[in-house]
DNA sequence: TAGTGGTCTAGACCACGGT
DNA sequence: CCGTGGTCTAGACCACTAG
């Protein structure tokens, strides 16, 4: 095991950050001054300030010159878009039903996204979920992939619910980037069914890539979400 | 007119910075060490470091624990938003017309992101455009931002008609990143006649927080999309 | 006027990369 | 080994906000 020292700084900006996130720091509060922070601390005002300058370089507090620091305002949104998932974003609130389970089926035509050769040699897994925000269906997820290096993912049951985490913390495989179209289209009478909505509600249809650290392997989704109480949410920070 | 002293780590900052947009410094290049920069300019390594960190922050170097700043080949993309096919797959067949010209306006009540206060204390600029590919308006885009720091803006033409390539080569400010909330809604009676489509058409609406290098410099969007023919691509990589 | 964040000096020790 | 960036100390002066 590897004995890592966490700067200091480090310390006190994730400190801070949970507090926020817990909501034990409200928005509109503001934190303790560099100075304050220093004594408590008992640190330099150098390191006080690279704590809050993180925060504020991650969004979550606003820095006023002759006031201090004041922890923004935090909208709730889905955040689907970003690539850490779903169940960060939302919440506690949140649940996903399977409407059909992994299991291998033959490659499908997708229009949008060309398939690497590697990709369509392997077998094609795919599941779809439907994703629940308290009792309301808010999403139909549909997911394709291949199998290839993902030995007994099929029979594996996923890392707290998570697929992100499950190929995350079992395969070694993240994320790296994602390619989207997006189209504002009507439910059809399938999708009405399964969000629990008029045949013809606005829907957000999302078309998804999601590129991995693993050669030739992507996942492709279709997504598509009742956007009415729950819209998407979508950042990109850096 | 108030004589502002730009920080010395700023000139500094923005030096290497003018120099790898003119070309005179290569992707590849390697930037003077913090320990140069603070014989050649007379200062010390804090005032050194923060203008290097700050061209990080912003994507045009990349800085290596024991070997230097290395200038980066592309900047980082964003995953801004943009309509397939209006720069590549549409060629020069886009066009941008003014529904509302640049001028000032007080500030809406923003219901989705929440406004400094620098911001709201100085004046608001609007502007509102319509989006064509070919003959077919696809986008109403319509945007608001403070004043702060953009002396002349409302005067002075549009570099190339790119509000954002204004912003960077004369005001050199740049996007660092962005919040966005997408919703499907139908189209009102407003909105389908710019787009020349039928009252109740589904439309992508999209608001859209871009956050610049600039303390306290937001632009904030209100997009609505015929999605139809043309979705809207987002591309997020890293 | 007191307190805050913004800028800056002049040092120090450390971990990492290449020789 | 040396030079690099990463972390940190202990001060200083300034500009801004508010009472």
């Amino acid at each position: 095991m590897i004995q890592e020292k966490e700067p200091r700084y480090l310390q006190i900006k994730n400190t801070y950050k949970r507090n926020i996130l817990k909501g034990k720091i409200n928005p509109g509060d503001y934190l303790p001054s560099e100075n304050e922070l220093c004594k408590k601390y008992s640190i330099t005002r150098t390191t006080a300030r690279k704590a809050l300058e993180d925060l504020q370089k991650e969004g979550y507090i606003e820095r006023i010159h002759g006031k201090g620091s004041k922890v923004k305002e935090r909208r709730q949104s889905l955040g689907l878009l970003n690539v850490k998932g779903f169940s960060e974003a939302a919440g506690n609130n949140v649940r996903t039903e399977f409407i059909v389970k992994p299991k291998n089926v033959v490659w499908p035509n997708s229009t949008i996204f060309s398939i690497s050769e590697v990709e369509s040699k392997n077998p094609c897994i795919h599941f779809k979920r439907l994703r629940f925000v308290g009792k309301a269906p808010v999403m139909v997820e549909e997911n394709w992939f291949s199998q290839h290096g993902l030995k007994d993912f099929i029979d594996t049951p996923f890392i707290e619910g998570s697929f992100f985490k499950t190929l995350s913390q079992k395969y070694l495989i993240e994320i790296i980037g994602s390619e989207q179209e997006l189209r504002a289209e009507l439910a059809n009478q399938n999708i009405a069914s399964k969000l629990k909505i008029k045949e013809g509600t606005p829907i957000l249809h999302i078309s998804i890539k999601f590129i991995t650290n693993k050669q030739d392997l992507n996942i492709y989704g279709e997504l598509f979400c009742n956007t009415e109480k729950y819209p998407i949410g979508n950042q990109y920070i850096l």
